[in-house]
DNA sequence: CTACAGATCTAT
DNA sequence: TAGATCTGTAGC
């Protein structure tokens, strides 16, 4: 079943811990994809500095201050464009980036799924999702599923944020230990292993 | 109006 | 380590 309005409509950093295990599906005309979220980031609202919602309600950001459970998806770098679930009661301006899934279905296990630009090519989402809700009969939701353990869960600060001050600190990213799905920056990338 | 940097990824 | 490639936002 998929999660519904109370599920989205709590603290970030909660729904972001939440989310892990949970299955985000985009039904479409070419068929189904499903894939399991290993790992997420909160952006708690306009006084993070690292959430866009701190620039203000604009075009863009107005819809992370509208009802919880609805998609916010934005281009990055002229290409990439990155998933989230706005989250958190109506006039917040918050949301929980989905960073690294798993393949469930429709997804080829050759295709890498780890960070949030290749989460949204591998699963087909783009700006034409974007405002819809994940709530009712729209393109996009996640469905519920059994979460992992406690001690699987590790959190630390999000990726890519340095701009944002004291904010860029903050253990606002989750994610499943040891899964594949997890993206790592490339300063930490390990070297490819042939053996 | 122009300039610039960004919640990234890939190839060199 | 830099280039792709586009848009919101700031600055003139």
């Amino acid at each position: 079943m998929k999660l519904g309005f109370d599920f989205y409509d709590r603290r970030a950093v909660q729904v972001a811990r939440d989310l892990l295990g949970q299955v985000l599906v985009h039904e479409r005309a070419g068929g189904r994809v499903a894939a399991r979220i290993v790992e997420t980031e909160a952006y708690i609202g306009p006084e993070d500095l690292a959430c866009h919602a701190s620039k203000g309600r604009t075009a863009r950001t107005e819809v992370l201050f509208g009802p919880p459970g609805t998609a916010y998806v934005f281009l990055v770098y002229g290409m990439h464009h990155c998933f989230n679930a706005v989250v958190e009661p109506e006039g917040v301006g918050a949301a929980v980036l989905v960073r690294g899934v798993e393949p469930v279905e429709g997804i080829a296990a050759t295709v890498r799924t780890d960070g949030p630009g290749r989460v949204c090519k591998a699963m087909a989402i783009d700006l034409s999702q974007n405002r819809t809700s994940l709530l009712g009969e729209g393109p996009l939701w996640v469905e519920a599923a059994p979460r992992p353990a406690a001690r699987r869960i590790v959190r630390g600060p999000r990726i890519g944020v340095d701009y944002a001050k004291e904010w860029a600190d903050r253990p606002y990213r989750f994610w499943v230990k040891d899964s594949p799905g997890v993206s790592r920056p490339s300063s930490l990338m390990l070297p490819r292993r042939n053996a």
